[in-house]
DNA sequence: GTTAGCACTCGTGAGAATGGAGTGCTAATA
DNA sequence: TATTAGCACTCCATTCTCACGAGTGCTAAC
């Protein structure tokens, strides 16, 4: 991170102090408090002018004259850069509730959404994890009844997908083994993304009469992972953002809620969070930073979690810029360490 | 329905008028409005008079002395029963949405619950069927890996569930084309419902030296089958509710919104609609009427879809209590019949 | 470099004034 | 007897004013 922000520690310390006030108050905060509140021994006047430098230099903005100072997008940025002191923070009980209704991975990840935002009082997003080359593990055609015939298929990391096809005719046992036969030896260990055009004629060539259904299966497996590209987010407590009111009034509180239910726009959040390899670790993006136009009045804390076998997923806090990022960014770390260890525990 | 309500014609036209005009402004209607807007041909003064019978007989409130009136619940319930007009109602690109996406039993229902939300500006939700009494169909077991199976349930109505199904050493081909054939024979056309203790210890018997398996895979069928106790349930346009003043102040609009994120709420709501089996067909719960308690500010209006083999789902409008009944009874009547027929088409 | 002091600004909240919509009642009318 | 015109009254919503207080910026003194 930039650490050029020409700065004294005197100013430094009255920025920490204007943001942390601000944080806990949502008020803005004037030289006077600060003269009262810091260990610095000055007067209010001497206050008010580091406050004036302050604001030139662009940490802080007084919203009207004769108003206290808030902290700009700068302001925080710097605040999270290097201001921000590690909070200990205790979530026992994540873990217990984790762990109960913990069975299947969607109600693991709704959950996780549920637990955050509780812990957090910010509204929440988890997404479920994308099956980057992802390979297959097993196949099997069975036949359900007369014309329909139902294609399972496992991939690593026991993600299980479903497709009936319908076929004209039934097919024999023996077709059927044969068929079964064929995909399994052929696809097995292949990622998705690598079964190309040749792949598939050859194994149709193989099939011999049934290369209809050999096509039907394949486009069925391609649409099948295709279909998760508008990838499955779980999300919890969007309400709360009405607990802060810079964010409760009617249009930002409908546009922020409206993001969180229709949930494209979260998805270009993960998407985005995913892409930008340059830290895997926790991501904050303030007010305007953020790639959602919806949330520029917002702040976003992410994290990503990693699967093993190219898997990862993203999980998120939004709230008001005035977060508690201290806390958030521990109780963000601490989910991933439950993940992980609940992850790795299950495959 | 009641007809006892002892009202003559000018009374009730009276009242059609108040209840339609504040259905459209959301604003409380005086005696000189009606005067004008009717064919009635009558003063002001006499409108009074009779609103004020209206007002004693308790279809009419008056927010405050010098207000106009606005209809109670007991007003909106009979118009909806009696003076409700049948209303054309073109639903032309719903059927293409419909259509567009429609692949995917899940996708389809949310759909659903968009384009309705799209064309009547109300928070909608629809919920999946629930397989009552639903028969099972077909079910394989296949080994994953060295010690995973996997159990694939088919039931009717092509709903098809997986479970892994851990064991301490791999089965052979023999015992597993063995236990399959045991399965089958043993539990097609059976509801789940229906599978008991003798049953399972009959199968137990024949498994054999498998019996350990053939308990795992009924522990995991029957599982299966009660995880979706928690039926699940698509939302839409829950910030339409933003749309209607008297729903949008923070308290209601934050209750709301809750219920149409956790579901919870929802899910109560639907499990009462399908259990009122007195009427099948659409049913208005206006105010305090909802069996939700959340809603008493709102009209809950839902309907019951059928798939046929006991599967049965609901689709529900929430809204003001000055919901434009016309409209989205008329709305829902045309959906249901758009379900009917996509789902009738695909099975 | 720091501080005390002071004039000034501006948002906030509490009344007060105003206007208008709507009512209920009474007496006159058909 | 049913209807209506007229009128006094009520109450909400809007606007305006005003005083308050928090906070600032500037200047002069320390």
């Amino acid at each position: 991170m930039k650490a050029d922000h020409g700065l004294d520690d005197r100013k430094l310390k009255i920025l920490q102090t204007i943001i942390k006030t601000y944080l806990e108050t949502g008020e803005p905060v004037g030289s006077r408090t600060i003269s009262k509140y810091t260990d610095l021994n000055l007067s209010s006047a001497t206050i008010r002018n580091e406050m004036a430098d302050l604001e030139d230099l662009g940490y802080i903005i007084q919203p009207h004259t004769s108003a206290g100072r808030i902290p700009s997008d700068k302001g925080y940025r710097l605040y999270v850069d290097m201001l921000m002191e590690d909070k200990e923070h205790e979530i026992t009980d994540m873990q217990e509730k984790m762990l109960q209704k913990a069975d299947k991975m969607e109600q693991l990840l709704q959950q996780a959404a549920r637990v955050l935002a509780n812990s957090t009082n910010y509204a929440t997003m988890v997404s479920a994890p994308t099956y980057n080359r992802n390979k297959l593990k097993f196949i099997q055609l069975s036949q359900v009844d007369a014309n329909q015939i139902i294609a399972v298929i496992v991939m690593e990391g026991n993600i299980i997908k479903n497709k009936i096809v319908t076929v004209a005719e039934p097919l024999d046992n023996e077709t059927m083994l044969k068929l079964n036969m064929l995909l399994n030896t052929n696809l097995n260990g292949i990622a998705v993304e690598d079964i190309n055009l040749g792949m598939i004629a050859r194994l149709k060539e193989q099939a011999g009469i049934h290369s209809g259904v050999i096509s039907d299966v394949l486009d069925a497996v391609a649409n099948t992972i295709q279909l998760d590209n508008d990838l499955e987010i779980y999300t919890s407590g969007a309400t709360n953002i009405f607990k802060y009111p810079e964010l409760s009034d009617k249009q930002s509180a409908q546009e922020i809620i409206s993001a969180f239910e229709e949930k494209q726009q979260l998805a270009e959040l993960v998407t985005q969070t995913l892409a930008s390899d340059e830290n895997k670790g926790i991501q904050v993006y303030i007010g305007s930073e953020t790639p959602v136009q919806t949330m520029k009045d917002c702040s976003v804390v992410t994290a990503t979690y990693e699967l093993g076998q190219g898997m990862q997923g993203t999980v998120g806090i939004i709230g008001p810029k005035r977060m508690d990022y201290e806390n958030v960014m521990k109780t963000l770390k601490t989910l991933m360490v439950e993940l992980d260890a609940i992850f790795h525990k299950k495959s």
